[in-house]
DNA sequence: CTATCGTACAACCAAATGGTTGTAGATGTG
DNA sequence: CACATCTACAACCATTTGGTTGTACGATAG
């Protein structure tokens, strides 16, 4: 996974719009004006979210009629959290080797 | 955890130079000058990303001499990580209800 | 004391971000 | 057909971001 994929990736869940509509269409079915709804915000500029999002791998859109419903796609999300995954992994081997380190002193 | 902690965080993390500092710096002292031989950037760019991630709570600064140790700071990711296994969890939740249906039809 | 090192911070700049409005096309409805 | 709905996309704007250089200041070395 390249940096730009994981720069796309962290940067599409650094804002709170965003971080909703991912919830929004993880647990239901939703097309572009109804997660607009929902928002302050001009049909536009959800569209513009949703773009984002579907840069990044954390949603797909399928067209049905004239609709385009917009669903959470697995791959980004554990993507995020197998990276974050590694970064506890560097962490613990860390807090064993000063454990080891206080266990010979 | 406020919106604007989330967004911190998860900006914190999209940008490939912030997340090779937090890997070193969780595995190995450095200071921010130590840190920024390993980039092609100016010393105050690097001096910023800590600024960034010191912001998100990902690393702390502990004056040592005329040096400042960048260190990590766990709660910053154990928070991401929280919030991308609620993800997980929603996601999961929607799994099984599909597998019910499926199973009474 | 003087010079150097590590840091902090301001000023500046180009590009990206997050929003807007407006226009246009495709699809469904009376 | 005529009209409303849903989407796409361009143009524009203010703010933020990610970089630069330059200046200043405390801490250490000679």
């Amino acid at each position: 996974m390249s940096d730009a994929d994981l720069d796309r990736l962290f940067q599409a869940f650094a804002d709170a719009t965003r971080r909703d509509i991912v919830a929004r269409v993880t647990s239901g079915e939703y097309s572009v004006s109804r997660l607009a709804e929902h928002y302050a915000m001009s049909f536009a500029a959800v569209q513009k979210h949703v773009a984002v999002l579907e840069r990044a791998s954390l949603v797909t859109k399928e067209k049905r009629g004239r609709e385009q419903i917009v669903r959470a796609h697995h791959d980004g999300l554990q993507r995020a959290r197998r990276l974050l995954d590694e970064y506890e992994t560097i962490w613990r081997q860390r807090a064993d080797r000063i454990a080891g380190i206080l266990a010979e002193g």
